[in-house]
DNA sequence: GTATTTACGAACGCTCGCTATCTATACTGT
DNA sequence: ACAGTATAGATAGCGAGCGTTCGTAAATAC
């Protein structure tokens, strides 16, 4: 008649807390092999019982040894080594776009297995979820990893996304998406825990992991659409689920937000289809500037960056009355949460210096603490980068045994 | 030759936790007492493991035994009950304003034990440490707390304060305020740990410890100046130190920070004053207005909303002028922030329903999550109170044995 | 080939928590 | 008033785990 109390403390659970210690040193140092004695350092534990724990690591797999390598001769017998077995628990990213399904396969140590992108003409939902299953057999395949190994799984949806249900709201661009049940559907192809998240928050998360450290991280996604993830200390600040969505921040005294308008008044006022639009109607009006010789009828969001970045006028104009409105937009909330760094991704990034010193400008004459504004160095793969990053933390707090003492109230 | 690892796991950690445990499920019922075999219940540990640990409590004092009370009649054996000693380790909250001096002292178990607060018409910053001293003595004796006993001492101060060096910049009320290290003066007084913060970050956590639970919440102190706290779960966000500083947000299209100058846009718009004076220039444009009646030549913000209440259009009109400025400038920040609740607090609060409901009414238009909309139920206490919970928090968390791993990176 | 250095492996003793048993105390029913 | 019962507290034995100490293995240095 054993109680079943899990969480409750008796010896075996102090043995699971020193594995779990065992493994987390091994964790933070992967991939870089380590040496039982760096393990007795690092957790301050005794040698048998870490040597215990990585036999008991080892017999599960999560750890695999390493012979001496050749390079670390020293004195003395040389240590066996050991190092986190990515194979035990790799995980998958998914981020499907109206136009681009992307699947990542990582490692446990965070090593990227394999990447297949594939993009398409506007899918349909049922053409969508299609294309999704055979993009992560594509992906599981160029990773050699088998379905069934999949430990966790996170996928990336435009839109308003419960954490919870894992229902979608608000998606414009695919018709009948929101209607998809994607989590059902990933797991009955992944037998794992499947998680569905907002694309924004999950590049703010890649991005975060990616500059290291902590502090407050304010990634803007800025394409056709505007939306921002926001990552304090490593975990993602959510709201009560729809944090971020700076595409819907007035621009005019008299903006006002329509419901049925599944985008924003900042998205309409800047996204790169209204920068494409600003710049046509620049070079209308200026038909001698570089900005209209570049472009001619279809002229583009990059061609206006491009114009600027040469020094044309109108162009110049254009940039600047754009990043006027976005630091406008954006200042309120720098001031509020007082950002460590702004992180500029999505498509619109790619113009590069010429926005951003004009968003700077503009930004330094609105706020106090003035945070590092920046470009997103991960590009197009941030999301999927994020989504793995997040089915790893999936994994590593379920797998790691609790931190002793969660309890209710 | 002990290696002094502390944080390493042997059985006597193991013995730290199960203790630590048992503490924090009293804890989380103070201040009602509770049996040990609730804290069996509990903690999920074995009866003995508990009585030891609570014997062990018994003798170090933090916790104090309870006689059988009368009420709780049941069948057998009365049990021995043991609740929270607060006098174990009393906290102190002191609240700093130009004007006033406010110092609580708090159990243990958050209880008050004493609040006592004195006004003067505007000290110079020597004759301010003078009268901190005296208002923490006269706090502490009618706590009857010997001052060595304190635990733990929060402060809060206007202004931008730095975490680490405690330090305050930004104060515009008393002269040279800045640079007087407060921390150091009152650990001449007290000998235990002292910390500084905002007082808008105070007055957060205390509404948020109030409203209780888990979620976002943005507390917004309005008076004649405007600051805001942020509590994320219960705790709070800080951002590199300057967070909430809501009061600089712009309100005109060409609106720009000037670093001299120590208020910002927002509160030059909406502050008291500035609401007094919109106020006093409506009843000069209408002499026949129930506004011009009430208030007369030294009209007041008060007078303001009385007559809004009063269903005074003129008043009317300034209300709702001063709800869409504050709340176009704070829409961005909801939206990004996604709150909870947002919960106004200060001066201005006590116009009430009438602001509340116009400032509603302007949220909705520009929100996707229509946060709840609230009047702090704490008025003036809400600063000291979250400095005597800020301070609490550090004692638990010094006391409760650390969740044995947070290592370094 | 010997000495030295480093790491692995095994045995012992200690502490701790859990299970089970026994004692203490007060209410309840006849 | 007295026996019965239900609940709480105290004690003994058992098992598990960690830490310390000692002995052994495997490499390099001289």
């Amino acid at each position: 008649m054993s109680k079943g109390t899990v969480g409750g403390g008796g010896t075996t659970m102090l043995r699971r807390i020193n594995v779990a210690a065992v493994l987390d040193a091994v964790r933070r140092s992967a991939p870089a092999p380590l040496r039982v004695a760096e393990l007795v350092e690092r957790t301050g534990l005794a040698r048998p019982t870490v040597a215990q724990a990585v036999d008991e690591l080892l017999d599960a797999g999560w750890l695999q040894q390493h012979g001496p390598d050749s390079a670390d001769r020293s004195l003395g017998r040389p240590a066996i080594r050991v190092s986190l077995r990515g194979r035990a628990a790799p995980v998958l990213g998914l981020d499907v776009g109206p136009h681009r399904v992307t699947v990542g396969v990582s490692d446990l140590a965070g090593r990227k297995l394999s990447l297949v992108r594939r993009s398409g003409p506007g899918w349909t939902a049922q053409e969508l979820l299609g294309v999704i299953g055979e993009v992560i057999n594509e992906a599981l395949a160029e990773a050699e990893v088998p379905a069934e190994d999949i430990a966790a799984v996170v996928a990336a949806s435009p839109g308003i996304v419960d954490e919870h249900t894992g229902r979608v709201q608000l998606v414009p661009s695919v018709p009948g998406w929101s209607a998809i049940d994607l989590i059902k559907h990933v797991r009955g192809l992944l037998d794992c825990p499947v998680m569905l998240d907002n694309d924004a928050n999950l590049a703010a998360l890649a991005i975060a992991a990616a500059r290291g450290g902590t502090g407050t991280l304010l990634a803007v996604q800025w394409g056709e659409r505007l939306g921002a993830g926001i990552v304090i200390d490593g975990r993602l600040h959510r709201g009560t689920g729809a944090a971020g969505e700076i595409g819907f921040i007035a621009t005019d005294t008299d903006d006002v937000i329509n419901p049925e308008d599944s985008r924003g008044p900042l998205e309409r006022a800047v996204g790169s289809e209204a920068i494409a639009a600003l710049g046509r109607q620049a070079a209308l009006d200026n038909p001698k500037s570089r900005l209209a010789e570049l472009g001619g009828e279809q002229l583009d969001t990059a061609d206006v960056f491009a114009a600027a970045a040469e020094r044309d006028p109108v162009a110049q104009a254009v940039v600047q009355q754009v990043a006027r409105t976005f630091a406008r937009a954006l200042a309120p909330s720098v001031l509020v949460l007082d950002p460590t760094a702004v992180v500029i991704g999505g498509g619109v990034a790619r113009a590069g210096a010429v926005l951003l010193d004009a968003i700077s400008d503009q930004l330094r004459l609105l706020t106090l603490n003035h945070p590092k504004l920046e470009l997103s160095a991960l590009a197009e793969d941030a999301v999927v980068t994020g989504a793995m990053r997040m089915a790893l933390d999936e994994v590593w707090q379920r797998k790691l045994p609790t931190p002793a003492m969660t309890s209710t109230t």
